[in-house]
RNA sequence: GGCGGCAUACCCAAGUGGCAAGGGAGCGGUCUGCAAAACCGUUAUACAGCGGUUCAAAUCCGCUUGCCGCCUCCA
């Protein structure tokens, strides 16, 4: 089956055909930078990450761009509360934002083009839409008259008159309609300014997107992306302004993904109930977090809680865990060639999972994205690969057993690794998890250690009441001790 | 007021006409000095309720109830 992406413009899943063939443009609508990111920030990007990873996966050579809004009112105000240019609130953003990003281990964009770069581009675009009536000139500023484009309202899916109803759109004397949105803002004394023919002033907060995604992907391009709460009125003023200005169409697909609850409730700055990417990586492994995102649809809300984030952490120990006992103890034999007929009469049920995995993994990813299912089958792999392991106990395999380990545990995480999970090593994962989460034990590394060799050493002396006092100790700061033939490895449980 | 979405086991969650994926948690067992992890078994005659279409519906249609989002800055 060929890629189906569900489309906001026309509400349908449609087949995925690229303007270029083999070429796949894609403009994600990046962040304001005023603030600190937060973990719906984080949805967003993880979820374009995957789709970027997977397209690429299928061959496409994906030119991805996000941008910045690094003009606004909200950085000036920011600004201005702490009597900085407003360079410095974005500058600072921006990197934080690079610092989050990366954290989360997501691939970078081709560009990250900033809105204060495109003054020109902007300008041209007003200049048009002024040009052929669709906008006019209000007091200082230029607005777009919404009743002069036909197709507005057609990505959200309303009427104007519906709209207007509403009545909670703000008054402005300036505004024809009140649903017209403002281009280009004259400058109030002290703001920042460019010069325009309209005097000085600095872009509206659409049109951003419109000229540079226009300038960097040419019309239409493939994907457009981001937030949900980004369809109106961002993205539908996005297509006024561009279509309206060019007469082409803008994008081709639109693609919007859901929100990120707590307790039920959206997440947002202006409610104030967010929590921050930093905050959760402090104690969460980010490929935790990603697990957690993409074990539900793309467009459906997610509910976030230390516990929904802790279920997706113990799945993900789980896959570490199997691939990290697959590939060690099929090192003797991992290269040796064998026909299927052999490997399949190690294990039938593993052999016909991993036979089955890459057309029914693609078949969940074509189908809109679907990366629920396909975790789910990730895991019906995991689950056939670590019971093949225990048949043999202990003991490391030979033969085409150890050939047949091999590759379902190559399969496992080249499938994992198309969604950005089981990127590391095994053991930098283990240790990397211990590190965060000792954090919140109040217990260091060498107090952990020394415990266990005090244990160690009872256990040989058969002092059993003493070394389970110190397992009882560790257990209390919730570290599990695990022994193994050639020593004890040690865990941290997850917060109660 | 307008527009849209969602309702699947204890929790999370996939499933758009043909015997209800997967994860977490629980319980019983195997293993273990004791544990943990892992494995095995087990946990929805049933998909909010009612009605309809169909040989066949969680899946399509209608109504009802409940929750959420957008219409204002927001990923």
């Amino acid at each position: 089956m060929a890629l189906q992406i569900y489309n906001t413009l026309t509400g349908n899943k449609e087949e995925f055909v690229p303007v270029e063939p083999g070429r796949v443009k894609m403009y994600v609508c990046g962040i304001t930078v005023y603030d600190l990111c937060h973990i719906g920030h984080a949805r967003s990007a993880i979820v374009f990450d995957v789709i970027c990873r997977f397209l690429t996966s299928l061959g496409y050579q994906v030119f991805y761009v996000r941008n910045f809004t690094d003009i606004d009112d909200k950085i000036l105000r920011r600004a201005a509360a702490e009597g900085v240019d407003y360079r410095r609130v974005s500058e600072r953003f921006i990197r934080a934002f690079h610092e989050d990003m990366q954290s989360l281990g997501l691939l970078p964009p081709a560009l990250e083009p900033l809105a204060t770069e495109h003054i020109p581009e902007m300008i041209e675009i007003v200049r048009r839409l002024v040009e052929k009536g669709v906008a006019y000139k209000a007091g200082t500023d230029v607005y777009f008259g919404v009743e002069l484009f036909s197709g507005y309202g057609k990505l959200s899916g309303r009427e104007l008159e519906d709209m207007v109803a509403g009545a909670r759109v703000e008054v402005d004397e300036n505004k024809r309609n009140p649903m017209d949105f403002v281009l280009w803002k004259g400058s109030k004394p002290g703001e920042p300014a460019w010069e325009s023919p309209w005097g000085p002033g600095r872009p509206g907060w659409h049109i951003e997107c419109s000229a540079m995604a226009r300038k960097y992907l040419g019309a239409p391009f493939d994907i457009h992306g981001g937030g949900k709460d980004l369809v109106f009125p961002h993205h539908e003023n996005e297509i006024a302004q561009a279509e309206a200005a060019f007469d082409a169409p803008f994008a081709r697909y639109w693609v919007h993904n859901g929100f990120v609850n707590i307790d039920n409730e959206k997440m947002s700055k202006s409610l104030g109930n967010f929590i921050t990417i930093r905050d959760v990586l402090d104690s969460v492994h980010p490929e935790s977090l990603r697990l957690f995102v993409i074990s539900k649809h793309y467009r459906s809300p997610v509910d976030f809680s230390d516990e929904t984030v802790g279920e997706a952490e113990r799945g993900l120990e789980r896959l570490y865990s199997t691939l990290e006992a697959a590939t060690q103890r099929s090192a003797n034999g991992r290269n040796d060639d064998y026909p299927d007929e052999i490997l399949k009469k190690q294990d039938v049920e593993l052999f016909e999972k991993l036979e089955s995995l890459p057309a029914l993994f693609s078949e969940a990813m074509n189908n809109d994205f679907n990366t629920a299912q396909a975790v789910g089958y990730i895991f019906a792999l995991q689950r056939n690969l670590q019971r093949f392991l225990d048949k043999f106990g202990r003991k490391n395999l030979k033969g085409p057993c150890a050939r047949l380990a091999a590759l379902s545990a190559d399969c496992l995480q080249k499938h994992c690794q198309v969604m950005g999970l089981l990127m590391v090593d095994p053991e930098v994962f283990f240790e990397r998890q211990r590190t965060l989460k000792l954090k919140t034990t109040g217990m260091s590394e060498d107090e952990v250690r020394d415990l266990i060799e005090r244990r160690h050493k009872a256990r040989i002396e058969k002092d059993f009441a003493e070394a389970d006092r110190i397992r009882k100790q560790l257990e209390e700061k919730r570290i599990q001790l695990e022994d193994f033939p050639e020593g004890t490895k040690w865990r941290v449980g997850l917060q109660p």
